[in-house]
DNA sequence: TAGTTGACCGGAA
DNA sequence: ATTCCGGCCAACT
């Protein structure tokens, strides 16, 4: 099994997150193994266009919603009421 | 190798 | 509640 990167470990863990839960990044950078790469798990999302992967399903800490490269925050919102994450 | 860039975090003011 | 700041980290130049 060869080496995962980050990057991939991060988007697998996303992947996972199962419709109505949410996760934050500070536990998905822990999930993905490093707890104190949040922000580097921010950064690979903000690139990461591919729908499969839900993202917006991934919250800051501090319990504010956090940003969304496919409509915004606003449809970050809408998305997670319909999930009925909120 | 070194410098830059952010969908972040936690504490402080 | 909000803003500011320093710290942190992987990816990309």
């Amino acid at each position: 099994m060869g080496m995962a990167s980050f990057k991939e470990r991060v988007l697998r863990v996303v992947g996972k997150i199962k419709t109505g839960e949410t996760r934050t990044y500070v536990e998905v950078a822990r999930l993905a193994g490093n707890p104190r790469a949040a922000r580097a798990a921010g950064s690979i999302m903000a690139k990461n266009f591919d729908p499969k992967i839900p993202c917006h399903r991934v919250t800051r800490s501090d319990g504010s919603i956090g940003a969304y490269n496919r409509g915004g925050t606003r449809a970050k919102i809408k998305l997670l009421r319909k999930e009925g994450a909120i």
